[in-house]
DNA sequence: CCCTTTTCACCTAGGTGGTAAGAT
DNA sequence: ATCTTACCACCTAGGTGAAAAGGG
């Protein structure tokens, strides 16, 4: 049950176009990792991140027998992680609490060789996305060149990366939930029956 | 000769939609602001900033027997001006100076209910878009709480808003060169056997 | 009559999973 | 056998001028 939540966040770094090289390899986030900030001071700056960190030293595979991930050994190397740092940095506390924060930009590949800055991830593996919201001392102040931030972890939103989807249901939630995917729906679900449009 | 290069910079603010009431009257500049900035301090904040001066207290209406714009009496009573903040703001010096600043998301508009902070404009009056630089004091600065900033115009920039070309050739000009117009483009010309896609 | 608004077909730009071919 | 890549039809989202309809 533990492992579904999880399977509900997983995400596709599939391959594309290779036509413009910088285009290879890259995928969204979805569903898209939103949070809500309270208690910054409004009027410094921050900046606003998140990164990727490999839940475990495993690699996975999916059986499709039991419908579940299952240990396939120890996992690949890791690349340095990278962080995705949000567009709208840096921000006065009180712009980033005045509305739901999105990382809609966000885009995650698996090609080792990424110049574009995305975020590298290794298939079949598992990871756990991290918030991190950094305070900028202004000029002058005492803490200066200091780099204060605070890390946030939601554990819901583990997920396993992968290539192609393996998980029928995923598939389906993610046709049934995400725009871009509309023309895969069935329009036999109550869903086009409602005031969607 | 004069009025023609000003010609060369004539945009549309052209009604659209009203389904969505947020999207009525609103189009783009064409083509783009465009600036290069030298001379900052590379590790100092700006702020980069367009608005838009009327250029005379007059208002135009377009001469066909002469093609020329030509004066039609008094201006009418101009809304206060908004100021369009580059999205890029608040950054660094040295963030400005490395490439070119574009105003593509800049929206005109002649719709004085506008809730969308465009730039309102009257159409059939000639108006001269200015840069503004702002430089921002960082805490504890001797100037902190001052606002310096400097102007840039460029003359040749200057531009009559309208709803609807008036002038044959400055339709042709904006099919020929704007990327979204090319539906409307006869495939006569050199231009399709180029080494366009 | 002159200018503005609305709607439209046709673009650019880019995010979907399916699918077949490729790679190991 | 299993996972990855490339390509595709089909979407969302939104920027074009043409043309018809609207308004003073």
């Amino acid at each position: 049950r533990e492992a579904l939540a999880s399977d509900k966040a997983l995400h596709q770094t599939n391959g594309l176009d290779l036509t413009k090289w910088k285009r290879r390899g890259q995928r969204r986030m979805f569903p898209t990792f939103q949070v809500r900030l309270f208690g910054l001071d409004p009027n410094s700056d921050y900046n606003v991140q998140m990164d990727f960190e490999p839940v475990d030293d495993k690699r996975y595979r999916y059986s499709f027998p039991t419908s579940c991930w299952v240990v396939a050994g120890k996992a690949d190397t890791h690349m340095p992680p990278r962080r995705h740092v949000h567009p709208d940095s840096p921000a006065k506390g009180h712009q980033w609490m005045k509305q739901i924060i999105t990382f809609d930009k966000l885009k995650l590949t698996n090609n080792l060789m990424d110049i574009n800055g995305y975020i590298i991830l290794n298939s079949m593996h598992k990871y756990q996305p991290r918030l991190r919201v950094l305070y900028r001392p202004g000029k002058g102040e005492q803490t200066e060149g200091v780099c204060l931030y605070r890390t946030f972890i939601f554990p819901e939103t583990k997920f396993m990366a992968v290539t192609a989807y393996q998980n029928q249901s995923i598939t389906r939630l993610k046709i049934d939930s995400n725009p871009f995917a509309k023309g895969f729906r069935d329009c036999d679900q109550n869903d086009c029956l409602g005031m969607s449009d």
